[in-house]
DNA sequence: CAGACTTTCAATAACTTATCGAAAAGGCGT
DNA sequence: ACGCCTTTTCGATAAGTTATTGAAAGTCTG
């Protein structure tokens, strides 16, 4: 019944002849290279469809709606948010775990095969489905924004309201992955590491209180990330 | 041949018996209305036709495209471009300046008919049509790094890049305004004045050299915007 | 080998943006 | 008064979109 991943050999066979290697993954690898290409909203089941090697309107025994499709696809990209939970309960200072969480979460947003703004559109139009995006974002503000306390309350930043920094933060990123994805003529254009770096140091820079360490902090922030990754294999 | 706001009784007469004042400022108004309340791609020709009281194909005699609406509605908001333009030239500290344009920036983007984001996508899909919108950008975003390169060297800024300075302070107005139309679930939402004052804070806070005179460059911003927008009156 | 199950397909509904030619008025010259 | 030109609106329709439906074409199981 759950008709994923089944390289049955049954069914009706395609018209276009093409062998028929569990199509839900094609479906979604096809959409995902579309959806990059050309985004969400301008990409066409009956595309994703000639792409994956079958009719438009088979697709729809796959995935119900389109909508679907982008669902599938979200729920391997959410990397930030362990990495924000796995830092925010930590000792130590909390400058580098801060770049660290905002780093990575940028990184993400840039890498990821939709922008954030055109997902955070269809979230909204079909909220039932993507609740667990919204439980996402909140959760990573609310540990972002605890981040930012517990340098504001050991005195390593300053005394901000750490809710509104941590919007500020995210929005940050937010924005800034537009200026990655869609650089706007006439402006510099920037590669990934590049905005992540300056959403982050942008941030910090705003925070510290003692604003001589941040390349230290930078520094710091690299190998905490690099030793998550590292545990996290295991 | 320009047709533009002419109440001349001429032409076949509407079925819905509708007063004729104005069609094309009438529609405008209307579809203005309806992209505010449901954005700009959820807004049909079918319904600003019935909201405006003539038929969906009447529409196209006075706007060619969708786009073609939105186009006449864009070339009344560049008032943020203009405030800009005004301050870089002038004399006396950068930073209540700087907070002056990113202040009133941020209250255009939040008070203009349209998410950036939304216009953004449309104006990059009608380069032809919008490429004012991308010039005014651009200019924006020279004037901003400019009043920033000013501070740098008269002492009262840290030293930045005044580019990457520009692109976060105006990356962080687009990710700001976002929350203010859309706030997210389980997040604080915020005024339109309070996502600009956030917006304007962290930035200026991020960049002056002397941290405690925030309080006193808001206050001077002030000042200097009520001042232009008097003397942009006359 | 018969029936059940899985997968694909064509046809079609309902909606969108946009085009086209005809229709319905007013204004104007004769 | 009459025909003609211009302006404005309309209905019909094309081409594209997402999504539904019932039938068709295979494999698998008892």
């Amino acid at each position: 019944m759950t008709k994923d991943a089944a390289p049955s050999a049954a069914g009706r066979p395609r018209l276009s002849g093409a062998p028929t290697g569990s199509p839900r993954q094609d479906i979604i690898r096809e959409a995902t290279a579309l959806f990059v290409a050309k985004g969400y909203a301008e990409t066409t089941m009956s595309e994703i469809a000639r792409s994956a090697g079958l009719r438009q309107s088979s697709l729809y025994y796959w995935f119900a709606r389109k909508e679907h499709i982008l669902q599938a696809l979200l729920e391997e990209n959410r990397s930030s948010l362990a990495l924000a939970a796995a830092l925010e309960g930590q000792s130590g200072p909390a400058a580098p775990r801060l770049y660290a969480v905002l780093h990575a979460d940028a990184m993400q947003l840039c890498s990821a095969p939709l922008d954030f703004y055109e997902f955070e559109r269809v979230a909204r139009s079909q909220p039932q489905n993507f609740g667990a995006f919204f439980d996402d974002y909140a959760a990573l503000h609310r540990l972002t924004a605890s981040i930012v306390r517990q340098g504001a309350e050991s005195g390593e930043f300053q005394a901000v309201d750490s809710e509104d920094a941590a919007t500020a933060a995210l929005g940050l990123n937010e924005g800034l992955q537009r200026h990655y994805r869609q650089p706007l003529p006439g402006l510099r254009s920037y590669s990934a590491e590049q905005v992540s770096q300056l959403s982050a140091d942008t941030t910090l820079a705003r925070l510290l209180a003692a604003s001589g360490n941040l390349a230290a902090v930078r520094a710091e922030a690299a190998d905490i990330a690099a030793g998550w990754s590292a545990a996290a294999e295991s």
